[in-house]
DNA sequence: CGTGATAAATTAGCCCACATAACCATTAGG
DNA sequence: CCTAATGGTTATGTGGGCTAATTTATCACG
């Protein structure tokens, strides 16, 4: 790709990517699925198997803070548990319990309801181009890059002030 | 398209979208462009042409208090202006200032260069999906759909009853 | 020509997603 | 042991989105 394609590109998903972004929000909203839009492709990627934090946070492209109150939030819903299951005791396991994969159908369904309007009248060769693109934009963002800062902190080890013996 | 070709379609949308945000999201952040990912489209659309708040609003989908919100941060960036020359002394017609100009650019030569890395090794025939495909979310989502909002509020005149029950 | 409905915009109050910085708890290794 | 590194959480801040309520201006009409 050339860099004046990559521009027009570029450009192309600045416009359109927080169109649809709102637009699914708004639906999902109405129906009264809230909190879906960043936590439907956390749900289906736990459906695949369980995770830890770490793992989940690299996977999204967020930080792990976010995605610790993400899933503090899926935990209060029921959706998700955390769990201690390896040997080392600092790991969490995070996995779906069954409402969290009863909310994942009722949210596919709910989006799928809403979009379906949209997306009916497309015809066989706008359908295929659409998935075609969505392809590649899993390809492209598929695993978060960009973001290999996460895990350098200096911190000199003096920071210890006042230990707190329990 | 049928009904789960629609609803496969949906569900990529959910997964792929939200990611597609966050990196972009990220890339500004990181660039120091801070407050860009929403407001990139309005400027560039109120590029073509100055907008009153409601034209923009309903272009972008979203409430008139959430874009008088967005103008009044873009104001205080001094990249749009508020200006009254209707007729009408309600409607304030926004228009972009040559900074807010130089901001788009900008943006998109930012977006350009950290997406740059990341479409440059697609091959022509994943770029033409790629842009095929948003030009169908263009079409599907270019102006913002379901949100009649059929704002049909049980009229009363001058009732004031219990505004704030705690 | 008033008066009440409507329309355009703003203000106030809330929620969620994201980020950093700082912290606690555990493990690894000299 | 003691120190560094690693996994998660808490604290705090920012921004975008919403609804409800308010303000200001225009319009329809008896």
């Amino acid at each position: 790709m050339t860099r004046a394609q990559a521009r027009d590109t570029a450009r192309e998903i600045l416009k359109i990517v927080p169109l649809v972004m709102r637009t699914v929000a708004a639906e999902l909203r109405a129906a009264g699925e809230l909190p879906a839009p960043a936590h439907f492709g956390l749900l289906t990627v736990l459906s695949v198997q369980p995770r830890t934090l770490t793992e989940l946070a690299a996977l999204q492209g967020v930080s792990l803070p976010t995605m610790s109150n993400s899933i503090s939030a899926m935990v209060e819903r029921g959706w998700v548990r955390r769990t201690a299951r390896t040997g080392d005791r600092r790991v969490l396991t995070i996995d779906v319990t069954p409402a969290g994969r009863a909310a994942v159908e009722r949210v596919g369904r709910a989006a799928e309801g809403h979009l379906a309007d949209a997306l009916a009248p497309l015809d066989a060769s706008s359908r295929q181009r659409l998935q075609g693109g969505l392809s590649v934009l899993l390809r492209v963002f598929g695993q978060a890059p960009g973001r290999p800062s996460a895990r350098s902190r200096p911190r000199s080890g003096r920071t210890r002030a006042a230990p707190k013996p329990p």
